[in-house]
DNA sequence: ATGAAAGCGCTAACAG
DNA sequence: CTGTTAGCGCTTTCAT
């Protein structure tokens, strides 16, 4: 069913078609000024005729420069980072780049070293590492960093000085959806963070205590949980146990907030009439939640966007000398909150 | 703060301070047996201490062959298409394949030919096609895949003749809900369907439909949404109002099947008491759905395996004259039922 | 076991 | 406007 191994059709047969040199057939492809319209024309019409494709790695061979950005990623198997991806695609499109895609397999330290080296063997132009600050996952690049011959914009990291940074404003979210439950007279709020591990869970966590610190509020009733919805149940049990006269908990994402939901259905506990609920993430099926989730919305795609916005103007600033030099700089998304119905007044103040 | 333009280390350089020539050092690198073991050592150490990397552009075009398989896919913010590039990385990873991934930004109809076209320049070694199969949007191939010079695997469409089609048995998946309803006593069972422009949704509608016929019923009350919660919402209240006293319903996913559990919370039906649900996927979260949702579980991720399993063999079956030629075949992935909290049986039949 | 020459398909740099 | 020459960095083929 498939054309067997015939060779495919190069620059220098449509060249001998068209009697003309390669170099006048690349001048066409590329676009040059300096090509007489008819020579144009003809080398086009042979072009199609022949179904010549210009062979791109060739070509990056040659100029040095593959057009193509390196993107790493994680537990794509999540919203969030599926999300991310979504965005960086789309702006990659749109700027002209290719992008080559690598998975790795948890979000713990791996060997950055060999992956950078696989990515840099490919010649790609920029490295897009969006894998979240577990653990001590960023740790190898500290060494490695100055030896990078191309840019790298770094997703959902906390800020360092001289690195291209792209983030949520994790703490910001915190104190939102803190700040939203406090405005609702609610005074005895909880916390199921997410695994502390993850910057980004320590970030929403410091949201919560700083919020209620301002408040002359003691943060003290949280439980560490995993992301994952299993854990919310058994943190929402744990949270009640510890302080049954919570009125409020702040889920650092709408699994465990759904978990929570869940947990609260069994044992009779009514959101948001006992018990008023926030989540994080804004995922798409949160407002079909039962009671609908109130939430912090963030734009994940948009974060994608960003990097390769970010990734694109640092290679383009290197190959121009004209350019200003681009300064690295670390960009924060603002999130936002969605109220819904799974948060009200408190009890005492609604009476 | 990045080590500027200055040019990478050449297997030429390293060649000429071990004192040998380029050849023997790409010996080295491709692990060849006919190097003195001596040279080999020192050839390597040289490319250690002046971390030398192999310039895998320069390989492939040498060898024209890439080790690179083009992914198309769409969607990617959802959790199915997601799932599956989970699957195409990891195994794509094992087999020491790169991945290029292309992202269409709708399911319709699209160029084809310029996607194509782009891959090809690429010089991809394979095409794992990962977009449903949605209205027409496989028509252009007819007419293009003779030309196709690499093996293409195509995920979640309709089985056709010598095409290489890896997808789940949604037929086979709509059966098994509407079984399980059946089972339990129910009568009337409404379907909630996908949209109908999408193979799937069709597939497990006609699952549904055969089997109501298979036990003399009419497969009458169903409703086609979009795949979206809200459409479930909907279209629960449609089926609800077309037929009164349907007490069991099939959604074609998990998120029309939330949908319609919120339409249900909302006007007090209960769940399952006075209507029994099952849905469609198994996402994550529906087990802590409420109630849990009963629903269809299938691999998606195997699904994404699969595609570069088959794609991998296709290529090397080329390569090695020797190895038989691979035939293209078609591998349907069963599906399996998840029974939770949402389903019960009818109520006449308990009592 | 190692090297020399040629080439993969394209473009940069210079010439005219 | 168009052609020639010389690579890009690696591997293949054929010698030795």
């Amino acid at each position: 069913m498939y054309s067997t191994n015939e060779r495919r059709i190069t620059i220098k047969q449509v060249a001998k078609v068209a009697g003309v040199s390669a170099q006048t057939v690349s001048r066409v492809l590329n676009n040059r000024p300096d090509v007489a319209t008819a020579t144009r024309q003809r080398i086009l019409k042979i072009i199609d005729d022949l179904g010549y494709q210009p062979n791109i790695v060739a070509r990056s061979l040659s100029q040095r420069r593959t057009y193509t950005l390196g993107v790493v990623t994680a537990g794509l198997k999540y919203t969030g980072p599926s999300r991310t991806l979504n965005g960086i695609t789309n702006k990659a499109e749109e700027l002209g780049y290719t992008l080559l895609l690598k998975e790795l397999l948890g979000f713990e330290a791996h060997d950055v070293n060999a992956i950078l080296d696989y990515l840099l063997a490919r010649q790609v132009d920029g490295i897009i590492w969006a894998v979240q600050e577990v653990g001590d996952n960023r740790q190898e690049f500290d060494t490695r960093l100055p030896a990078i011959p191309v840019p790298i914009v770094f997703l959902t990291m906390r800020k360092r000085p001289g690195l291209n940074i792209v983030a949520v404003d994790n703490y910001a979210g915190g104190r939102q959806a803190t700040e939203h439950l406090l405005n609702l007279g609610h005074r005895k709020i909880g916390h199921i963070a997410g695994p502390l591990a993850w910057w980004e869970a320590r970030e929403r966590k410091r949201g919560w205590e700083k919020r209620m610190a301002e408040a002359d509020l003691p943060a003290e009733n949280w439980v560490e949980g995993t992301w994952s919805s299993r854990s919310g149940v058994r943190s929402l049990k744990q949270l009640l146990t510890q302080a049954p006269d919570t009125t409020a908990v702040f889920a650092a994402n709408d699994q465990m907030a759904l978990g929570a939901l869940h947990y609260a259905h069994r044992h009779g506990t009514r959101v948001p009439e006992d018990l008023s609920l926030v989540g994080f993430d804004n995922l798409a099926e949160s407002a079909y939640y039962w009671p609908p989730l109130t939430t912090i919305d963030h734009d994940q795609f948009d974060l994608g966007c960003l990097a390769v916005r970010e990734a694109v103007k640092a290679i383009t600033s290197r190959q121009d000398i004209t350019s200003p030099s681009h300064q690295p700089q670390s960009i924060f998304i603002q999130p936002k909150l969605i109220v819904r119905g799974s948060s009200e007044p408190a009890a005492f103040s609604a009476t």
